[in-house]
DNA sequence: GCCGTTTTCGGCCCGACTGTTTTCAGTCG
């Protein structure tokens, strides 16, 4: 078994210990079990199982080590197929209908014999759900709104989706008078590739006004809860919006908290902590004494000085870590030897590679997507249109081709723009790890994608090895989205990425960052190793139109994400010594 | 089940909101 299915593995003997009525630390075990096996390389999974030193990773004991190990190996776990055997499938799916945990589940099925949604459904309609002791009328109305709503409501939202419902209720929220500071925190704020919820954070002297202006909103479908200092609402596409109110002075700590991740936040609070004090979305205070964080944040409330995240971290002793990385992944170890990478910017991006056009499958000419190019302020644009295996882009001949480059020729000859474009192409890797196009033709470019298009249901060795073939071509110079995947459609195709990764690096070439929302491939998991290594990226927007050439800057999120910075990335080099590299990898 | 510069046992975050209660349990984040 790879990683992503033990720690799927992990992550179900959590719920089910749930739905049984563990000890919830135990439970919290095995979820953060889970996290952690995710974090690791495959590579270095593998070797700590083989050494047996799996029990040295933090948050994995000699239970967890056993059962990792069993998986890897073996394929099954005999402890988890029987706890399995013991737990009727469906319970779980009940478990993720709003307002049902374990504890409601386990009443249902132990009362009314409920272990499917569709019992559930019957019994809400029979109304002996609503009899049941603990529960009512309106439990029973709001799990039959559940059942009907789960699918809409289930769903993540890519980050740009999510980024774009935000914005006009950040900006509508600032408007408001009393409002002295507002923030989008959670997911969206830590740039991850796909957004459960939104969650706003407003600094204020008087709620209820705040409140109500937000329940009242025009994309809102649904009010789930309404309180003094909190509002949960359901916007039409499904996204879940909470609002929290907070006077001025503790909204730094409670940005932290609501901002995440989870992970980050317990390591947080462990630092804390070891000198003394009690961290908490209401302060950082002192953590002998009597009372709750609460009662203490409050009384210490307007005596503390710390007023932004950046004094926040350092009174843990702590550089300031950017959002984007906060995930538990060693940033505050990092942070605390003052060895956070300055990460890439926005600004620092001057110019795109991997563009489409009308030639292929893009909706604007040449002409239009340099005229937005420049427009956006980038000092080039690479036009990467697909070869002529991917038939249903409407790839280009050799023909078309050279024609394409003489175009440009001749575009960059008016000096009509100051934005100069690349020659390129995006060329398909055929099955069998040839190019589409042959030497001699991609010579005359100035720059070569290569791209999987094809047979995506090859066996990882069989497709690994295809890609790398392909790597040791002449004239490549990058990998386009190398495991193909569609965030919330399509998985990743099955490939070895850390082999991939070494034979990039080997061969000079450079493996892109496709900056598409849907995308983000390669993931920001693999990045910090693999800069490491050496590895360089270009954020890639893969813009099919001229609306599309800003995807660089979701492209740069994810990059933060993975620790790079601007000399991790091509496309960061100035138009001049953009020419001399690609000139030199040209040779 | 994990962890330890309070180290092998006893913690492990905790408060808001809801709906059900009649003082609180369950869920959620």
């Amino acid at each position: 078994m790879n990683k992503t299915e033990i720690a799927a593995v992990l992550t179900e003997i959590g719920t089910l210990l749930e739905l049984k009525g563990e000890n919830p630390f135990k439970i919290r075990a095995y979820q953060a079990g889970a996290r952690v096996v995710e974090s690791l390389g495959e590579d270095e999974l593998t070797q700590r199982i083989e050494a047996g030193t799996l029990e040295e990773v933090k948050g994995i004991g000699e239970a967890l080590a056993q059962k990792i190990t069993e998986l890897h190996t073996t394929g099954r776990l005999e402890f988890f197929d029987k706890l399995a055997q013991s737990v009727p499938a469906g319970l779980i799916e009940i478990l993720r209908i709003p307002g049902i945990g374990a504890k409601k589940a386990r009443t249902l099925q132990e009362k009314l014999g409920i272990d499917t949604v569709a019992k559930l459904r019957a019994a809400c309609a029979a109304g002996s759900v609503a009899a049941l002791d603990g529960f009512g009328e309106k439990t029973q109305e709001k799990i039959l709104e559940g059942i009907r709503n789960r699918e809409a409501y289930d769903k993540r939202h890519l980050w740009l989706t999510a980024a774009e419902a935000a914005a006009p209720i950040l900006a509508g929220l600032r408007k408001l008078p009393g409002v002295k500071q507002v923030e989008s925190c959670g997911s969206l704020r830590r740039r991850m590739e796909t957004v459960g919820d939104l969650d706003f954070l407003v600094a204020m002297t008087d709620p209820a006004p705040i409140v109500g202006w937000f329940v009242t909103q025009p994309a809102v479908k649904e009010i789930t809860a309404r309180g003094e200092t909190k509002a949960s609402v359901r916007l039409e596409s499904g996204l879940q919006a909470d609002l929290r109110l907070v006077p001025p002075e503790q909204f730094v700590f409670t940005l932290h908290h609501l901002t995440g991740s989870k992970d980050h936040n317990v390591q947080m609070r462990h630092r804390a902590q070891q000198r003394g004090l009690s961290m908490s979305e209401w302060g950082l205070v002192p953590a002998a004494g009597e009372g709750t964080a609460k009662e203490k944040a409050e009384h210490l409330g307007r005596k503390t000085d710390i007023r932004t995240e950046e004094q926040l971290f350092r009174k843990l002793g702590l550089a300031h870590i950017p959002p984007e990385l906060r995930e538990g992944l060693g940033e505050i170890e990092a942070a605390a030897e003052d060895a956070l990478p300055p990460l890439v910017e926005e600004g620092d991006i001057r110019g795109v590679f991997h563009n489409h056009t009308t030639a292929s499958d893009g909706h604007n000419t040449l002409e239009e997507m340099t005229a937005a190019a420049q427009a956006l302020g980038l000092e080039y644009l690479g036009i990467a249109d697909h070869s002529k295996s991917s038939v249903q882009a409407r790839g280009l001949s050799e023909e078309r081709l050279v024609a394409q480059i003489a175009e440009i020729g001749r575009l960059n000859a008016t000096k009509k723009f100051k934005c100069h474009v690349f020659t390129g192409t995006e060329c398909d890797i055929l099955p069998d790890g040839k190019l589409d196009f042959d030497a001699g033709l991609l010579a005359q470019l100035d720059y070569t994608v290569v791209s999987v298009h094809s047979s995506f249901r090859q066996e990882s060795a069989v497709m690994t090895k295809r890609i790398i073939r392909a790597l040791e071509q002449p004239h490549v110079t990058m990998l386009g989205h190398l495991t193909g995947r569609l965030l919330l459609e399509r998985e990743a195709y099955a490939v070895e990425v850390d082999k991939v990764i070494d034979a990039a690096i080997a061969n000079g070439v450079v493996i892109e960052l496709n900056a598409n929302p849907s995308r983000l491939d390669l993931d920001w998991r693999h990045w910090r190793k693999a800069a490491e290594k050496g590895l360089l990226t270009s954020i890639n927007p893969d813009a099919h139109g001229t609306d599309q050439l800003a995807y660089h800057k979701v492209g740069v999120g994810a990059a933060r994400k993975g620790w790079l910075t601007k000399d991790h990335v091509l496309n960061t080099r100035p138009l001049a010594a953009m020419k001399k590299w690609l000139a030199a990898r040209r040779g």
